[in-house]
DNA sequence: GCCCAGGAGCCCG
DNA sequence: CGGGCTCATGGG
């Protein structure tokens, strides 16, 4: 079984087993959540979003504050934002740093993403997302990874959800599931591994947002941190593992 | 108390 | 370029 075999197979399996999940989750844009939405914010089947510019700034905060963090710590700190009037360009860019740092207190990193947010937002004010959307992917990547607080992940979440771009993105669980799947070495770099979804896959929107909302919803189940319980029972069932060429780094 | 969570920047060899 | 350190809260 090859990788070129493997990567399209696994989306196939987990689709199969947990359906289309709706990334990403809109809960404060515009006063309120979504009519179509679960409790999550999540809004399967419903690939219109974000509608508007406040629901793009929505997905891009969240990007920024659920960095190794849990997404209930940043749901809650998204609230406080809402509820200080603080979340918009207005706020973001006008309000107290004090402030902003106290609202967003239990997403953890707060005086550090309070910093990244104001440099997103400051960022915006002379490249607002109307702009952006006449920029090629590969020029908005670039400028997005020039602001500090941004990473490659970060970048690639504001690219396929806020921007709608299909840019794949590579997160922790990503990683981990391919990893203990020994598809990829433990140390591939977020470029290789980008590549590789990016290269054995049609480019499509749809495709790359499902793909890594899977991807997170199975790891979040099987792939802890420390291995636990049964081991992964939706891939494990498959023969996937082995027998394919392994990624290394660079 | 410990471990974990949808990273990123910085510094050092 | 890679590895180790720092940043921090809330839930299990």
């Amino acid at each position: 079984m090859t990788l070129q075999a493997n990567i399209p197979l696994i989306y196939q399996t987990l689709l199969k087993a947990y359906g289309s999940q709706g990334w990403w989750p809109i809960s404060f844009a515009d006063g309120g959540p979504l009519q179509d939405c679960d409790s999550r914010g999540y809004h399967p089947g419903d690939y219109d979003i974000p509608l508007d510019d406040t629901q793009k700034l929505e997905i891009a905060v969240g990007a920024i504050l659920t960095q190794n963090t849990n997404w209930n710590n940043v749901v809650s700190a998204m609230a406080s934002l809402a509820s200080a009037n603080l979340f918009s360009m207005q706020g973001l860019l006008h309000g107290k740093i004090e402030q902003i740092a106290l609202a967003i207190k239990s997403a953890g990193y707060y005086n550090q993403k309070t910093q990244y947010i104001r440099n997103f937002v400051c960022f915006l004010q002379g490249f607002p997302f109307k702009k952006l959307e006449g920029e090629s992917t590969e020029t908005v990547r670039k400028m997005l990874l020039d602001i500090k607080g941004i990473g490659p992940e970060t970048a690639d979440c504001i690219l396929l959800y806020a921007l709608k771009r299909p840019s794949f993105v590579i997160d922790t669980y990503t990683r981990r599931i391919l990893s203990r799947m020994g598809m990829i070495s433990e140390t591939a770099s977020y470029h290789s591994i980008k590549k590789l979804f990016e290269s054995f896959l049609e480019k499509d929107l749809v495709v790359f947002q499902e793909y890594h909302a899977l991807l997170v919803h199975h790891g979040k189940h099987y792939y802890s941190r420390k291995p636990y319980g049964n081991g992964d029972q939706i891939l494990r069932s498959q023969s996937f593992c082995g027998n394919s060429e392994e990624v290394t780094a660079s």
